[in-house]
RNA sequence: GGGCGCGUAGCUCAGCUGGUCAGAGCACUCGGCUUACAACCGAGAGGUCGCCCGUUCGAACCGGGCCGCGCCCACCA
C-alpha cells in the first residue's frame, strides 16, 4: 500500500478490502470476552437472516447502521458484541428444498419425514454460510466465532423449555379454532402472514324460504359454496325490517337444513339485504357469531381445499371453486338466485405461497397473549424500551392492546417439532419423551417466529447461566423493519420479560425501507432488486436503471456511506448517486493522505496527544475538528445516521481538504515543515478514526501508512470531542479569510480575469493580520502598497480589496459587474431599512436579532459607498 | 375505516425547538490538467418551500382546512 500511495491517484477498494478484513478477523477483536456487566458492555443481536437468504439492500443498510454503532462502542473501549446467527425459516427453507426435490422427480412425501429433514440439513450445510460471507464483505464486525442457528441443539433446548413452561402456565393450549389455512403450504399460518388483495368477485343474492310461513329471506354472499355449511341467518337487532322474523326459522336451499334467524349487532343493515348467512366453519366473523350463539360448526371444505362429505354427495370432492359454480347452477335451476352483481373486495392471501387463504376450523396449538402483552406494554410505556422513530409507538400500543391468540403450530417438517405426545386420549407435554409404550409425537412444528422471539437470549445460551448471558443480556440496540415490529419485536419483548426477566434491548430503531429507484418495492421478480454485492464489486445494473450497463466497483465503504446518507425516518428511494458520493469521500481521504504522508519528513511521527500549534490555520482545523466530532457523536446518539454520514463528508471536503490542506500546503512543501507535519498527521489520524465506524476499510488501510500509528485503527480510541480545543479567534480569522477568498474568486470569474494570472490589489480591511498571505495566494491577488486609483472595489468581510489596474481586469466587465452589484445592494438595503422601520420588529424581536439586522445594514451601506 | 408519514432547485433528498436574500449530491453553464485528487478544482445559473386561511413584528418551520402520494393496521358478507 505504501508504494501504492506514490503510484496511484485513486483508492482501489477491490484490492484493499479483502486484505483489511483478513487483518481484522485475525486480530480476534470481533470477539469480546464475556466479562463485566451488561450495563458497561455493548451488544446487538443481529436480525437473523434466513439461511436461504442472500444479502439484499435491507441487510446492507442494517449492517451499515449496526456496524457503525458496534465499531463506535468498540473504539470507546467498551466490550462490543454483535451477536451473529441465522434463522431456520421454516416455510421458506422447506419450500426451497421441496423445489429441489421436485426437480429430481421426487417429493417430500415420497422420501419421508426423516429423509426430508436430513436433506434440509444438507442443503443448509451447502448454502447456509452464503449470507454470513456476504456480511463479511460489508465489513460487518460481527462475532464470527460464535455463530448461532435457531436449530442448534442449545437453541432447541431453549425453545422447548419455553413451550413446556408456557404450557404449564396454561398459556399454550390446543383448540379447534378458525385458522388461516394456506392451501399452498398445506399449513395454518398466522394472521401476520396474511395479506389482503383486492379481487373482483360476484355478489350473489340467494332466497332462503321461511319454514313456518310463506315468503323468503334474501342474503348476499360472494362465496355461495360455503352456504352448504350454513347454520343460521343473522340480522341486526335494530333492523325493523326483520324484527318480526327473529326467532323464526329459514330453510337452507339445496340442503334443506333448518336455520334459526338470530339477531347480532355485527350485521350491517345497509350492506346487501341486511341479512347475513352464518357459516361458522368457513368465515372468521361467522365463527365468532357462531360461538356466541352456540351454533353448530359444519366443515364443508377440507384442508385439501376440496368439499367434504358434509357438503353432500353432489359436491363432495369438488374444489371450492368448482363447488361454487355447481351450487350457483343448482340455485339458478331452483329459482333461488335473486340476482348476481359484480363486487370488488379485499380477500386474504398467503404471503408465503401466494394462494388464497381458506379460513377453516382446525385443531391447532395456540398461545394466549394478553398476560404476556401487559408487561410488554408497560416496558415501552415507562421507557425501558425506546422505539425510534416515535411515530411507531401508537401502532405498538394499539396492536398490543388488541392482541389476539397466536396460532403457533405449523404443518411443516422443517422446524422445532412440538414436544407433545399422544396416546389415545392422553396428552403429554415435556422436554423428554414420556415413559411407556404407544406414545406418538405431534407431527407439527412451531411457527418460526416462536423461536425468533427468543433470539436475544437464546443466542447467548439461555436457559443455561452462561458467561455470555451474564455479560451481554439485555442487549442495547435492535434494528428492525417496520413490517416485523409485531411479528418479531413485540414478541421478543414479551418473551424477554417472561423468561430471562428483563427487556431484551433498550432501543429499537425501525429502519426505512429502501425502494427501487422508481419508487416501487425492491423485488427480484419485478426486476427492481439491487444486489449490494454488485455495488461493492461491480456488476450488472438491474432493468430499473435507465443507464444500464454495469455498476463500477464502488467498494463496501462507498455502499455503506451511501446507504447511511440515504437513510431517513421515512422510506427512501435507492439513489446510486449517493453511493458514488461515498466513493468520492473514500477517494478524497486517500488523496488527502497522499498529500500529507508523502510530504512528512523522515522521522516525524504521529504525536501521541493533540499538538498546541501557533499557526492560525492549524489552530483553526483543530477547532473545527472538535465541532465535527461533536456533530458526529450527536448524530449517532440520536440515531440520525444520515447526519453522521453527511456531516463527515462536509468536514472532510469542506474544511479539511478545501481549506486546511490548501492553507498548509506551502508549509508542507517547505524544506522544514516544522509543526505543520505533526499537526497534519494528527488531524489526518483523528479524521480517519472519526470516519472509521462509517467507512472502515479505507480508513484502516490508510491508518496502516501513518508513521507512528500503532495497531489496528478499529482498536484505537474513538476521537471524543473536547470543547477545550475550541479556538474562537482562529475560527473567526480563518472564517473571514475563507469568505474573502470566495468573494475575490467570484469577482474574478465575473470580470473574466484569466485563471492563471495574479491581480494586483490593496488590502483595505481589518482582521487579516494572520491570513493576508493565504488570501492572496488562494484568490490569486498580489498584494501591493501602490497608492494608485483602484479600478474595482471588492467587498470582503471587514473592508474591501482595492483592485489596481492590470491586464487581467477588463474595465467594461468590471463596470457591468459593479452596476449589477450596486443594484443588488440597493435592493438589500431597502429590505433591511424596511425591516428596521417596522416598530413591531424593533420592539418585539430579540435584541440580538435586531442588532444583526443593523450590522448588516451598515455593512451593505459601506459596501455601496466603497463601490463609488 | 383507523394510524403513521411525505409533498422544498431538472432528479434524489437535507433543513422544520419560527429570525442573517432557502442547502447538499447528481445533472446543467462558464473557467481551469494550479506541484493530493480531471472519478478533480474554482465560479455560476436554477426554487410561488403542494394550495388556501390563520397565529406572529416575522412562517419552509406552529394551528386549521383542502389537493396529491406512500406505507402499516383492520373481521365487513
Amino acid at each position: 500500500m505504501a508504494s501504492e500511495l506514490e503510484q496511484r491517484t485513486r483508492y482501489d477498494p477491490v484490492d484493499a478490502e479483502p486484505r483489511v478484513f483478513a487483518r481484522w478477523l485475525d486480530s480476534g477483536l470481533f470477539h469480546p470476552e464475556p466479562e463485566g456487566a451488561p450495563e458497561e458492555n455493548f451488544s446487538i443481536a443481529i436480525p437473523p437472516p434466513n439461511v436461504t437468504g442472500a444479502l439484499h439492500m435491507g441487510h446492507a443498510l442494517n449492517g451499515a447502521i449496526q456496524d457503525l454503532l458496534i465499531r463506535t462502542a468498540r473504539m470507546r473501549g467498551v466490550r462490543a458484541k454483535w451477536i451473529l446467527g441465522t434463522d431456520h425459516a421454516g416455510i421458506g427453507t422447506q419450500m426451497q428444498v421441496e423445489r429441489q426435490l421436485l426437480r429430481e422427480g421426487t417429493t417430500r412425501e415420497q422420501i419421508g419425514r426423516e429423509a426430508f429433514v436430513e436433506r434440509v440439513w444438507q442443503w443448509r450445510e451447502q448454502y447456509g454460510s452464503t449470507i454470513i460471507e456476504q456480511y463479511k464483505r460489508l465489513g460487518a464486525s460481527c462475532d464470527y466465532e460464535q455463530e448461532r442457528f435457531t436449530l442448534d441443539p442449545a437453541y432447541v433446548e431453549a425453545v422447548m423449555k419455553v413451550f413446556v413452561d408456557l404450557y404449564g402456565k396454561g398459556l399454550i393450549y390446543r383448540d379447534n379454532y378458525m385458522v388461516n389455512w394456506d392451501p399452498g403450504s398445506r399449513s395454518a399460518i398466522s394472521d401476520l402472514e396474511v395479506e389482503e388483495r383486492e379481487v373482483a368477485d360476484t355478489l350473489y343474492y340467494v332466497d332462503y324460504p321461511l319454514a313456518g310461513a310463506s315468503g323468503t329471506v334474501t342474503v348476499a354472499t360472494v362465496r355461495p359454496e360455503t352456504m352448504l355449511g350454513d347454520t343460521a341467518i343473522a340480522v341486526h337487532p335494530d333492523d325493523e325490517r326483520y324484527t318480526r322474523l327473529v326467532g323464526e326459522t329459514a330453510l337452507l336451499p339445496i340442503v334443506g337444513r333448518r336455520l334459526p334467524i338470530i339477531a347480532d349487532p355485527y350485521v350491517r343493515p345497509e350492506f346487501g339485504t341486511g341479512a347475513l348467512k352464518i357459516t361458522p366453519a368457513h368465515d372468521p366473523n361467522d365463527f365468532e357469531i357462531g360461538r356466541a350463539h352456540g351454533l353448530e360448526e359444519i366443515s364443508v371444505i377440507g384442508e385439501d381445499g376440496r368439499m367434504t362429505a358434509a357438503a353432500g354427495e353432489r359436491f363432495a370432492g369438488l374444489t371450492a371453486l368448482e363447488a361454487r359454480e355447481a351450487v350457483v347452477g343448482v340455485l339458478r335451476e331452483e329459482g333461488r338466485l335473486a340476482r348476481a352483481v359484480p363486487q370488488v373486495h379485499d380477500v386474504p392471501f398467503s404471503q408465503r405461497s401466494g394462494e388464497r387463504i381458506e379460513p377453516l376450523i382446525s385443531l391447532q396449538w395456540f398461545m394466549r397473549m394478553e398476560p404476556l402483552a401487559a408487561p410488554a406494554i408497560d416496558a415501552v410505556r415507562d421507557g425501558r424500551v425506546r422505539i425510534h422513530p416515535e411515530g411507531q409507538l401508537r401502532r405498538y400500543f394499539q396492536w398490543m392492546e388488541n392482541i389476539r391468540p397466536w396460532c403457533i403450530s405449523r404443518q411443516l417438517w422443517w422446524g422445532h417439532r412440538l414436544p407433545v405426545y399422544y396416546r389415545g386420549e392422553e396428552t403429554y407435554v415435556g422436554l423428554e419423551p414420556p415413559e411407556g409404550e404407544g406414545w406418538t409425537q405431534d407431527s407439527d412444528v412451531l411457527d418460526t417466529w416462536f423461536s425468533s422471539a427468543l433470539w436475544p437470549f437464546a443466542t447467548l445460551g439461555w436457559p443455561r447461566d452462561t458467561p455470555e448471558l451474564r455479560a451481554f443480556y439485555p442487549t442495547d440496540f435492535l434494528m428492525t423493519a417496520r413490517d416485523i415490529l409485531f411479528l418479531w419485536v413485540a414478541r421478543m419483548i414479551m418473551m424477554g420479560l417472561e423468561f430471562p426477566g428483563a427487556v431484551p434491548f433498550a432501543d429499537v430503531y425501525v429502519h426505512p425501507i429502501i425502494q427501487a429507484p422508481d419508487g416501487r418495492r425492491m423485488s427480484k421478480s419485478l426486476g427492481t432488486g439491487i444486489d449490494p454485492l454488485h455495488l461493492i464489486d461491480g456488476g450488472p445494473r438491474p432493468p430499473v436503471f435507465e443507464a444500464g450497463g454495469d455498476f463500477p466497483a464502488y467498494g463496501a465503504d462507498a455502499l455503506r456511506w451511501g446507504l447511511l446518507a440515504m437513510s431517513s425516518s421515512q422510506d427512501v428511494r435507492f439513489n446510486e448517486d449517493k453511493v458514488a458520493q461515498g466513493r468520492q469521500l473514500t477517494n478524497k481521504l486517500f488523496n488527502a493522505s497522499r498529500l500529507v504522508l508523502l510530504r512528512v519528513p523522515e522521522g516525524v511521527e504521529l504525536p501521541s496527544r493533540a499538538p498546541a500549534p501557533a499557526a492560525v490555520e492549524d489552530r483553526w482545523i483543530l477547532s473545527r475538528l472538535q465541532r465535527a466530532k461533536a456533530a458526529m457523536a450527536r448524530a449517532a446518539d440520536a440515531f440520525e445516521f444520515h447526519h453522521a454520514a453527511l456531516g463527515l463528508y462536509d468536514f472532510v471536503h469542506g474544511e479539511l481538504c478545501d481549506w486546511y490542506l490548501e492553507l498548509v500546503k506551502p508549509r508542507l512543501y517547505a524544506e522544514d515543515p516544522g509543526e505543520a507535519s505533526e499537526v497534519a498527521l494528527y488531524v489526518l489520524a483523528e479524521t480517519l478514526a472519526l470516519a472509521h465506524p462509517v467507512i472502515p476499510f479505507v480508513t484502516e488501510a490508510l491508518w496502516e501508512l501513518i508513521p507512528g500509528a500503532e495497531g489496528l485503527l478499529m482498536a484505537r480510541a474513538y476521537p471524543e470531542p473536547d470543547a477545550g480545543l475550541h479556538d474562537e479567534q482562529a475560527e473567526a480569522d480563518v472564517g473571514r479569510a475563507i469568505a474573502a477568498v470566495q468573494e475575490l474568486r467570484g469577482w474574478r470569474d465575473r470580470v473574466g480575469a484569466a485563471a492563471g494570472q495574479a491581480v494586483p490589489g490593496r488590502l483595505e480591511a481589518e482582521g487579516y493580520e494572520h491570513t493576508a498571505e493565504a488570501v492572496g495566494r488562494l484568490a490569486r491577488v498580489r498584494w501591493s502598497e501602490d497608492g494608485g486609483e483602484p479600478v474595482a472595489s471588492v467587498a470582503i468581510p471587514g473592508g474591501t480589496v482595492a483592485v489596481l489596474a492590470s491586464e487581467a481586469v477588463d474595465p467594461q466587465a468590471e463596470a457591468r459587474r459593479s452596476a449589477e452589484r450596486r443594484a443588488g445592494l440597493e435592493g438589500e438595503i431597502a429590505r433591511a431599512e424596511g425591516k428596521l422601520a417596522n416598530q413591531g420588529f424593533v420592539a418585539k424581536a430579540p435584541p440580538a436579532v435586531v442588532q444583526t439586522e443593523r450590522d448588516k445594514l451598515e455593512r451593505l451601506r459601506a459596501e455601496l459607498e466603497a463601490l463609488g
